[in-house]
RNA sequence: GGAGAAAUGGCGGAGUGGUCGAUCGCGGCGGUCUUGAAAACCGUUGUCCGCGUAAGCGGACCGGGGGUUCGAAUCCCUCUUUCUCCGCCA
């Protein structure tokens, strides 16, 4: 959500920068500007006749006090004709505070000044690359048929159990899931986040906290007797700790990492390139998130790039990294960076991370602010995230590029947390 | 799920209709004293909105929402959460 300050003195440049998101905002703002002003006109004046009653009312108590029953009943009568013109006008504020938020909240963040303009994936940046392609013989087999011929994860039984999209893994797929989290987990902690493991469920508060409502509804699995959502991603639990929270600039940079399942409908979006473990309903990622000092968010997100690569690299997968131009980023974003890998059988890159910086996008909805010693003004800390990383597709890479006759071997860091170095 | 009790500022804990944004203690911050520190003493200490260049002024907030009243932390309704007892249970 965009301070209402911003809107209020930088109309022109929002709309400008917007225009990179393929965004046209200046409807929208019209409306905006247009509500706030009433509201401040009329909160302007209910605050003063709620001021003069306030004092009348005073009046009242210091005069029944000293035992004056007429004064205190003729002051009382003047206050009737006040409290109806109160009333009026605060029952008209009500309805435009909730238009303004729900005009503001349509607005999506400013993307960076570094975003490229673009309107799909082909626009993206690449911003460098690294590891060897792989080299398969032609008979190389895609991960579906991979995980079929070894036995380690179960489609059709998922289907069973819950519907498609739910995969079993079982043996050593079960296992390479469990090793990839830990690994994932032990050098996010070497890197000095701080582990969390939160609720998977989320109420609506939290949800909206981070953006997720209340536009992207359909995109969450919703328990509606209870109303709570299944969480897409841990960013959704993790960063609403920090929900109406004040912290002090001492405490920033927070590091918290997160294991969790994720959930996600993705609703009609099954087709041609989502077979096996390319999109999934229900999936394990290690997530990081860091709540920064507006001044080094940037570092910040550096750091979460490199850490994100050192992942990739240390599984010895091919990757490259590309900076998302506008078209391409999510609503909340500033700026993000996406991390592919090669998937050697299926002959594409596949997303396994997504690093972003939601400046105080996030914050402002979440009420996440700081104050420095000796500040008298909070102000919104900017919030980032990224995966570290989404199982899935790492797990797709893996198996496709690292297959042989004899079996598909395990990266080497990842044989202390599996026990075995081949999956035959 | 049933019965009862409770929810106050960073924490503890007063306050049952009138000058209470809220006594007091702890903690925090600033100062005096000290070579330094501690102790002691003095002062200070929340958030949001609006008006104002600013100093400042006004409004709102005592779990959330609504109501009664000239006036609500205090009374009423409702929701949520916590605690105790009973039931169920990994």
């Amino acid at each position: 959500m965009l301070a209402i300050n911003l809107i209020r003195e930088k109309k022109d440049f929002i709309i400008e920068r917007l225009r990179v998101k393929n965004f046209d905002a200046s409807e929208t703002i019209e409306k905006i500007l247009a509500l706030d002003t009433s509201r401040r006109e009329i909160q302007v004046k209910t605050d003063s006749l709620q001021a003069e009653m306030n004092r009348i009312s005073k009046e009242i108590g210091t005069l029944m006090k000293a035992g004056n029953k007429e004064e205190a009943e003729v002051a009382r009568q003047k206050t009737f004709a006040l409290k109806e013109e109160i009333k009026i006008l605060s029952e008209k504020i009500g309805p435009i505070d909730n238009d303004l938020k729900t005009e503001i909240v349509r607005l999506p963040n400013l993307p960076h000044e570094s975003v490229p303009a673009g309107h799909g994936a082909d626009d993206n940046e690449i911003v460098r690359s690294g590891g060897v392609l792989p080299v398969v013989t032609d008979t190389a087999l895609p991960h579906w048929d991979l995980i079929k011929k070894y036995d380690i994860i179960d489609f059709e039984l998922g289907i069973k159990l819950t519907g498609a999209g739910f995969p079993v893994y079982k043996g050593k797929g079960a296992k390479l899931q469990r090793a990839l989290i830990t690994f994932f987990l032990d050098q996010g902690e070497k890197a000095g986040y701080d582990e969390v493991y939160p609720p998977i469920m989320v109420n609506e508060d939290s949800g909206f906290g981070t953006g997720q409502l209340p536009d992207k509804e359909g995109q969450m699995y919703h328990a509606t007797l209870d109303n709570f959502y299944l969480v897409p991603t841990a960013e959704v639990p993790v960063t609403n700790i920090y929900r109406d929270v004040i912290l002090s600039a001492d405490q920033l940079p927070i590091k918290n990492i997160a294991y969790t399942p994720c959930f996600r409908r993705e609703a009609g979006s099954w087709g041609a390139h989502v077979r096996g473990l390319n999109r999934l309903h229900q999936f394990d990622k290690v997530e990081i998130v860091r709540i920064a000092h507006p001044d080094h968010s940037y570092e910040s997100l550096d750091e979460m790039v490199s850490h994100v690569e050192g992942l990739i690299v240390s599984l010895g997968l091919p990757y490259r990294i590309l900076r998302l131009c506008g078209g391409d980023m999510s609503f909340t974003s500033a700026l993000t960076y996406d991390f592919e890998v090669w998937s050697a059988a299926q002959k594409r890159w596949l997303e396994v991370s997504s690093v972003s910086n939601f400046e105080s996008f996030q914050a402002n909805r979440l009420k996440c602010r700081f104050k420095d010693k000796g500040d008298k003004q909070t102000t919104l800390v900017h919030t980032l995230n990224g995966s570290a990383l989404a199982l899935p597709r790492i797990v797709a890479a893996i198996l496709e590029n690292n297959q042989t006759e004899e079996g598909i071997r395990v990266p080497k860091v990842l044989v202390p947390y599996t026990g075995f170095e081949i999956i035959n």
